[in-house]
DNA sequence: ATGAAAGCGCTAACAT
DNA sequence: ATGTTAGCGCTTTCAT
């Protein structure tokens, strides 16, 4: 069967047919002020009637810039994560670059993988949330060897020469911690993940500056580091069940394992709230549907990611350089609800 | 300050150092069946050593394909979503294919809008689920017409060119409810999309099938098209409690609809699964976590991905090209819960 | 088995 | 305001 192939409209046809060089015309496409009002018209009107699209390709390989962001994230299916990409398209999308993203599925070799196709795709700027066991930075380096501005968002690494976007998790810790106390909890388990990632190191230092201000114990053994998985929440709940000192609040970094432990807590006879309140993070749609419903931290992930990306946008452009001194810090906030409000606070 | 620069190298240096002529290095790094192997070996070690690169656009330019697959999606952030993109990724890499993905935000306008920057960024090949709201086909018949191959996955279009994977929505519509009616429920509510998608359709046409089945009468107005947001499972609740006679069973094709729902009826004082029994879809976390936990029915996600993946390429390679006339359907599971297995029963 | 040379479509320095 | 021209780095036909 005989397939229809248009032909692809190149600019040496527009100047043909409009009896101009290719340099005007190029020059038209890409609204240069040099080239008259009438002619751009002219040849804009001519390109879209011909159907032409401009060859990336040949663009990319003459400019050495590619209009694409690489994007890097631990898991796309996270309610935060997503959010987060969709504050991200939007920006790339009204300044006209493409996005590339992949996931590293938490695992550094898949991470150092995703940076390589990266690398080889030339994207101009790369956008990271790091994975869970991330030690390394060699591979982004390789990026800023060769001037690719690399922007870090939530899960952060130090770098002098790498930008930063994150809220203050330090402060959502200890707002989480002291709600906690304040709702007469005293004995306070916090459940976190791998205290290499700076959103885990600092929530678990904010939990500590709560504690410390009230002058209570500080416990390592109440401080628990998991991989924040559902069954962690079951292992997390099974733990407690057997301790001979029962919590009387937990702080769990993540909703979905904390509503998971809630569920397990419930089955083995604990009263939530009242024998242990349970805080939660990221204000994820589980911890709306969960009884009692979840007392947790609002993310701004939509705001994480538009910032974000006007910053690397910005880096690119020479409108606004990134300040490598300090991170962007977003407003999070604590949400508080049915989980975690004692009998005697109604 | 300066900065350090490493000079890009190109095959004409590596020609120059190891004298040879650009050609030979071309071929030996592609790896040519003509190039001596101890060419080819010496070719790929400076290469490594020098920290070659290819230059991706002038090789695109030359051979006019990208390597790079367009994905357009409804959201990013539902887990059986990124599930897909997963499996997807993982099989696209192997293949050594790049991914471009992009959300509609179920909205046809941002899907066209989508799909003209993976038309001009001249993608190979291009995987959809289509928004909620499409009714064109336009925006695909471009890519058609150049003979770039589309694929739709879970939510399809009908198109005599394109192929399609999904699960048999259907059956799964058939096995929810049969489950309903087998747990004694004779009023049966269901809540769907937009009828417009299939997986909507096909799920109902189950439902149908399923009460006729059983000589049920089939009351239009116990079929409910709504936007599955949580929003309107509080809605639906709301509806339910105003009407004269109730359900006793609910068939609705989103968890997280379904959670919504049922926490509000339960708020109502309605016990569940006694007074209605539920049923959700998608086996997405939430299911698990609500209480009673939901019945649903489980969604190859993974396997859609690599599938739908696996089945592009090989329409690409021409190793196996796509068989229109028929999609490949995938199998799915009723997961059975506590939300729909009523007292007498157990 | 290897080389010479042309050209993919675009941009930009230089010229007019 | 517009034109000329020389590549960007790669692949590939044709030649040897």
């Amino acid at each position: 069967m005989e397939r229809m192939m248009e032909k692809e409209i190149t600019i040496y046809d527009l100047a043909k047919i409009l009896a101009l060089s290719p340099a005007t015309v190029s020059r038209a496409l890409n609204d240069h002020p040099a080239i008259n009002v009438k002619t751009k018209a002219l040849i804009a009107e001519k390109a879209a009637e011909l159907g032409y699209r401009s060859n990336t390709f040949a663009s990319h390989l003459r400019t050495r810039k590619t209009n694409t962001l690489g994007v890097i994230v631990p898991r796309l299916n996270s309610n935060f994560m997503s959010t987060v990409l969709a504050g991200m398209e939007e920006v790339a999308n009204n300044f006209g670059y493409n996005l590339l993203i992949s996931q590293s599925l938490e695992s550094e070799l898949k991470e150092r993988a995703n940076a390589k196709t990266m690398f080889d795709s030339r994207v101009d700027g790369l956008l990271v949330s790091v994975a869970y066991d991330t030690d390394s930075i060699d591979h982004f380096v390789t990026f800023i060897n060769r001037n690719i501005p690399v922007l870090f968002f939530d899960r952060i690494m130090d770098h002098p020469r790498c930008g930063a976007v994150i809220i203050d998790n330090e402060q959502a810790g200890y707002d989480a911690t002291r709600h906690l106390l304040d709702q007469g909890c005293r004995r306070i388990i916090h459940v976190t993940g791998d205290l290499r990632r700076n959103v885990y190191a600092d929530r678990m230092n904010g939990f500590k500056r709560a504690l410390a201000g009230q002058n209570l114990p500080q416990d390592n053994r109440f401080i628990i580091s998991t991989d924040l998985s559902q069954e962690a929440g079951r292992q997390i709940a099974a733990q407690i069940d057997q301790m001979a000192e029962k919590p009387d609040g937990l702080f769990i970094a993540n909703d979905l394992c904390a509503a998971i432990c809630m569920q397990v807590l419930k089955e083995k006879g604990y009263a939530i709230p009242d024998d242990i309140a349970i805080v939660g993070f990221n204000n994820d749609p589980v911890s709306q549907v969960v009884s009692p419903q979840l007392t947790t931290v609002f993310y701004p992930g939509y705001q994480m990611g538009k910032t974000a990306m006007t910053t690397m946008i910005g880096q690119l452009n020479g409108t606004k350089l990134i300040d490598h001194s300090e991170p962007i810090i977003l407003r999070s906030e604590l949400i508080i609800r049915r989980s975690s409000i004692r009998f005697e606070n109604l």
